[in-house]
DNA sequence: CACCAGGCAAGTA
DNA sequence: TACTTGCATGGT
């Protein structure tokens, strides 16, 4: 299996070529994207993140003190903006209690209880948790979405109602523990499920992987 | 025009 | 424990 992951790997980076992921500035900046692009199109992320920066309001403590009426306004674009911003209320309480808005601090503590804080806080569920600690803490994480569990139970590999950690483990178990690799991999992972793999869309003949088509095109 | 997007938490049985 | 539902804008 671990050789079928990693050809899988190869075959997406040589028709995908690197993803550069986050596409963020910083890691707070990742944070506040992970939060905003639950189940949101990343387009309009953008969109919000880019008010937030007219505003100068992308950083700990400006989030923690803005009113959060101007916030959920800020960040409309990327809808359930009223959720959202008390998400993003909450992950700056949790910074400044965790680490006081230091950000290395946070970096050295453990792993796992550095996930299990996260996943403490009210808005941060695993795939969110996961995206933070890869993409904004850089740990070697793999990060499950939506993409992940259509595409590689498509693939067969995975059952189709496989949960969160059990899609997790079997790519972690099965591949280098890199961050890099972790990165790249998940970053691959989404495009080919923007461009090939949409939820109730047929799968695009130039896909580069076999995929099933009978029983999983609707998943 | 209908449906989906890089989920999550709260409610229900 | 295992489903269901609300949240909401913008792209296809």
């Amino acid at each position: 299996m671990r050789k079928a992951l990693l050809a899988i790997y190869r075959k997406l980076f040589r028709h995908f070529g690197p993803r550069h992921w986050w596409p963020g500035e910083g890691a707070f900046e990742v944070m506040v994207g992970a939060i905003l692009t639950q189940n949101t199109a990343w387009p309009n992320v953008e969109k919000a993140i880019n008010n937030l920066k007219k505003e100068k309001a992308l950083s700990p403590k400006k989030l923690e003190t803005i009113k959060l009426k101007k916030l959920r306004r800020l960040i409309k674009p990327s809808g359930y903006y009223n959720e959202k911003a008390k998400k993003l209320k909450n992950l700056t309480a949790f910074l400044r209690r965790s680490c006081g808005f230091e950000i290395k601090k946070l970096k050295r503590k453990k792993l796992k209880e550095l996930r299990r804080s996260l996943l403490g806080v009210n808005g941060i569920g695993p795939e969110t948790a996961d995206s933070i600690l890869l993409y904004a803490l850089e740990k070697p994480v793999f990060v499950v979405d939506a993409y992940t569990r259509r595409i590689f139970s498509r693939l067969g590999l995975i059952g189709e109602n496989a949960g969160y950690a059990e899609i997790q483990s079997f790519f972690t178990d099965n591949l280098p523990k890199k961050t890099k690799l972790f990165n790249e991999y998940h970053a691959l992972i989404v495009e080919l499920g923007k461009t090939y793999c949409r939820k109730g869309r047929a799968i695009c003949g130039k896909c580069p992987l076999k995929l099933g088509k009978k029983r999983g095109n609707m998943v």
